[in-house]
DNA sequence: TATTGACTTAGAGCTAACTCTAAGTGATAT
DNA sequence: ATATCACTTAGAGTTAGCTCTAAGTCAATA
């Protein structure tokens, strides 16, 4: 699969990919003897992973990291489920300060439904 | 109050609340005749709104916009109202792909645990 | 054969949101 | 009186994560 369909698939930049290749985060990407990139079945599985990781907020160092370890086989393991657990705990705290923000925005927006705006309140 | 309590208090730094002030998200806070800011109970309140916002990951600009709005006055319901939910709905797609994220996590560590880790997935 | 269009590279540029620096003021503690 | 400390300003610097530019290759179509 060519650059430019898979950056279709994953509503993803063309550049975006490369710069994730650049980072160490999929690949590297197996070219064709004309220099062209010919995605596999199993980096896109790994796009998949990171495009999904990187909506939720988390950071490329992170999965950098993450993805080095599991390159690196069995003997990471420890290392790995640690990191996931850190990156769990401050999703977690994320989550949380959207959920109340989400909660927030909703009680306003009610305010406003209702016509009882207090002025002094934004 | 002064600004490193109210910085102590939020935990931000001072140097972020005087950039949001810049950035007319906040006062502009009124100064003692030395020149230095004192925060009213209302600016408190007006910080406590922002930060949550801020937070959640909404952009300065929105905030900025928002507040603007809000000073105008009551012929500025209609257009703060659309903004609010303009606002939700980013938040709640945001939330959505975290919440993804946060399962997908919990369901890998869970693998982690059990010790049944497929080898081709990462 | 000429041009179009997708691909390649290295490296520069951009944006949001801070964060820091330098130079200065003014009140309090020794 | 001198030093310390919190405050002030304008403006420069930093970081993450892209995003763009320029110059070039190559295959397919007019």
């Amino acid at each position: 699969m060519q650059i430019s369909e898979v950056a279709k698939e994953f509503n993803l930049t063309t550049d975006t990919l490369r710069y994730y290749e650049r980072e160490g985060l999929i690949g590297p990407i197996t070219k064709g003897k004309n220099g062209i990139r010919n995605y596999t079945e199993s980096d896109l599985q790994r796009i998949q992973f990171v495009k999904c990781m990187r909506d939720a907020g988390l950071e490329i160092s992170f999965l950098k990291r993450y993805l080095q370890l599991f390159e690196g086989g069995d003997n990471t393991i420890k290392e790995r489920r640690e990191i996931l657990e850190e990156q769990r705990k401050i999703l977690k705290e994320k989550l949380d300060a959207m959920q109340e923000a989400y909660n927030k925005l909703n009680y306003k927006i009610d305010l406003y439904d209702k016509n009882i705006l207090d002025k002094k309140l934004m």
